[in-house]
DNA sequence: CTGTTAGCGCGTTCAA
DNA sequence: TTGAACGCGCTAACAG
C-alpha cells in the first residue's frame, strides 16, 4: 500500500539501514549511493513514517506552542514568530519540524491536556506563551508536568510567562514580560498629566499577567501618594466586551473619572466605545490607555497610548532557544521590558 | 525509564492487550478489570506513547489546521472554532485528539511542507482554511497531496476555501464563503447610496479570495452600467499597511473618489487612517467598506460597513465534519453566505 | 471477556 | 562504507 523504507531500499538496491542513514544524514554514505537512494525516494514519492521514526528514535519532530487564545493577535503574533524559527530546516529525517500551536482557551484543564498530548507525542520542545493561572493546584500540576517533559528530553520554554516557583521546573527557560514595570509607566504617565481619579479595568483574576499589571498600577499610585480606591478596579476577560461593560460600571460608580487604564489594548478599545456611547470625548473628557500595542491600536481614534511589548522578537527568541539555536539567558530567566507609546488617547484631565 | 504499557499490565496483573483495550475502550472489558487497570495507570502515572500507538494502529490522533496568517484574527477565529470541536473527547487512547494549527504564512511552499509533515504523521484529518493560491503548478501539487492524504485515510476539509477543480480531490469536503456575493452586496450598497467613483483595494494577486471579491465588485459595477476603470484597482497584502498605501495611491490617481472598497476589514482600517491623514472625513468625504466583520470593525470610528462572515460557525462545522460528527454537505460542497452590515463608514457621496 | 502472538516502519547497534 | 538483526511500545488478529 504505502511506500516504506524497505521499498526505497529495494529500488535503490541497498539495505534499509542505508536509506535511513541517507535520510537522516547522520552517518557517512558514499555520494553515489546517496544519489541512488534519493532518486528512489523521489521516484517512489516516499514519505517517511513519522510515528515509526519517532518510536525508533524515541523523539519526534513535533514542537508544541501553547496559547491562551488563538483569536487574539497578542498570541497570534508570538505564535507566528515562534513558528517561523522552528518551522525551518533542522529537524530529523526530511529536515523539517512540525511546529504546532495548541489553543487552551485559557482553560487550565486544556492546558494540562495539551501538555499530556505533547508528552505522549514525545515532542521535541514545548513553548508556553502568555500568563499563567495562579491557582496553586493547577500551578503545581503544570510544574510537575513540565518537569516530566524536561526529564523526557523535551525542551521547555516559557514566553511571556513568569517562571514557576523553583525548583519545580528549574530547567525551564523563561522569557518574561515586565508587566509590572509597564503598568507603572502607564499610570505614571497619567499622573504626570495631572490625573488623580483613574479607573482600572483588570483582566481575569488568578492570572499572573492580570496581577502584575495591576500591581504596577498600584505601585505608581502609592509612589505618588494617591489612595487606591478598590471601587475603581473592575475585573473582566481580556476582550472588547469586558472593556465596554467594565467602563460603564466604572462610570456608574464614579462619574467624574478622568482616565481609564485598561488591562490590554483590546479591552481599551471596548472602553473607548463605552465612553463614546456615554457621550464622553477621548481624551478631552476621559483619557484611555491600553497595553501591548497590538497593530490595531494605532488605528483607534484617537490612537491609543499604550506599552509596546516586542511580541515578535520575544517569540522568535523563544523559538530559537527551543531549537537550541540560541544561548539560554543567565539563570534561565530574561525579563523583557515594554516601551511606553504616548499617543492621542491621553491628555491633561478636564479640570486642569 | 519511562513507564510502558507492559509495566501497567504487570502492575494490574493483566496482559498488555487488556490494558490497551481499556485505554481505547473499543472492546468489552470487565468492570473490575478496567478498574484495576485504571488504578495502575494512575499509580504509575503512565502516559501512552503516541508514536508507538500511531505506528501500530496506522493512524494518529493528530489533526492539522492550516492557516495563512496566524496573527490575523480572521484565521484565529476559524482555527479556534475548529479546534474546539476537535480537541474534545473522541480520539483514541486517552480520549483526546491533538488539534494543531500550522501557519503557512501564505507561502505555497510552506503549505506543501506542512501537508507533507501531516502526511508523515499520519494525521487523522486536515483542515485547510482561507483562500488558495491560484498558481497552476502549486494548485496541482496541493491537489495531488490532498488526494494522497485522502487515500491514506486522512479526512480533508476545506474551510473558507473553494474546492479544487475535480476530480483532483473529489473526496475533499469544502465549506466555501460566498466572497463574490459579498463583494457584490457591498458595491451595490455603495451604488445605491449614489456612489459612482469607487476605488478598490484588492488583496494579493493569485489568490482565490482576492479574485472572487473583486469579481463581485465588478459584477455590481457591470450590473449598473458603471465603467470599470482599471486605474481604480490596486493590489496589496491583506494588512493595514497595504490598505494605507493603496489608499494614498488611489487618491493620487483620482482625487475625487467618493468611496473606497477594501479587500477586508484590516485593509479598510488602513484605508481609514490614510483618508484621515489626508484630511478627508469618513463618510462625509469618502465612504469606506471592509469585508469579514472582524471584532474590531465595530470599534472603528465610524464603525465599518462590511460583510459578516460566520467564521466561528464555519470553523465549528468544518471541525465536526473533520471528526465525522456531522454529515457532509451534498456534493461535498457548501457555500456560506455573508451578511451585509451597514454601519457608519458609508453614506451618500459628497455631491449628492 | 482475556491472553498469546505477530507485526507496524524505522533507527541503531554490531559485524563485515 | 555497508548490511543484518534486533527492538522501540503498541494494536490487532486469533484463540481460548
Amino acid at each position: 500500500m504505502t511506500v516504506t523504507l524497505a521499498d526505497v531500499a529495494a529500488r535503490a538496491q541497498v539495505s534499509p539501514a542505508t536509506v535511513s542513514r541517507v535520510l537522516n544524514g547522520n552517518y557517512p554514505v558514499a555520494a553515489s549511493t546517496r544519489e541512488r537512494v534519493l532518486r528512489a525516494v523521489d521516484e517512489l514519492d516516499y514519505v517517511l513514517n513519522g510515528p515509526a521514526s519517532a518510536l525508533a528514535a524515541a523523539t519526534s519532530d513535533l514542537v508544541g506552542i501553547l496559547v491562551n487564545d488563538i483569536a487574539d493577535p497578542f498570541f497570534g503574533i508570538m505564535a507566528g514568530a515562534i513558528q517561523s524559527e522552528i518551522g525551518g530546516p533542522g529537524g530529523r529525517a526530511g529536515g523539517e519540524r512540525l511546529a504546532v500551536v495548541c489553543n487552551t482557551g485559557g482553560s487550565p484543564e486544556r492546558e494540562l491536556t495539551y501538555l499530556t498530548l505533547l508528552q505522549r507525542q514525545r515532542a521535541a520542545a514545548v513553548v508556553l506563551t502568555g500568563g499563567a493561572v495562579e491557582n496553586t493546584a493547577h500551578a503545581t500540576a503544570v510544574a510537575t508536568k513540565l518537569r516530566k517533559l524536561g526529564e523526557a528530553g523535551t525542551r521547555v520554554v516559557l514566553c511571556g510567562r513568569p517562571p514557576a516557583p523553583a525548583p519545580a521546573d528549574a530547567d525551564a527557560v523563561a522569557l518574561t514580560f515586565d508587566n509590572r514595570g509597564g503598568g507603572r509607566q502607564l499610570t505614571e504617565h497619567l499622573i504626570g498629566l495631572g490625573h488623580r481619579r483613574m479607573g482600572y479595568i483588570a483582566g481575569p483574576e488568578e492570572r499572573t499577567t492580570t496581577r502584575h499589571r495591576l500591581e504596577g498600577h498600584r505601585d505608581a499610585l502609592a509612589a505618588h501618594g494617591i489612595a487606591d480606591d478598590p471601587a475603581r478596579t473592575v475585573h473582566g476577560r481580556y476582550d472588547r466586551r469586558a472593556g465596554y461593560e467594565a467602563t460603564l460600571e466604572l462610570l456608574r460608580r464614579e462619574p467624574d473619572l478622568t482616565a481609564v487604564v485598561a488591562a490590554n489594548d483590546t479591552v481599551a478599545l471596548g472602553a473607548c466605545a463605552a465612553l463614546r456611547d456615554s457621550g464622553l470625548r477621548i481624551p478631552d473628557d476621559v483619557s484611555v490607555v491600553g497595553f501591548d500595542d497590538l497593530p490595531f491600536s494605532i488605528d483607534a481614534v484617537p490612537a491609543l497610548t499604550t506599552v509596546r511589548l516586542p511580541l515578535a522578537d520575544a517569540g522568535a527568541r523563544a523559538g530559537r532557544i527551543a531549537m537550541g539555536r540560541e544561548e539560554v539567558p543567565p539563570g534561565g530567566i530574561a525579563t523583557i521590558r515594554g516601551e511606553l507609546m504616548v499617543r492621542g488617547s491621553t491628555g491633561v484631565p478636564k479640570g486642569a
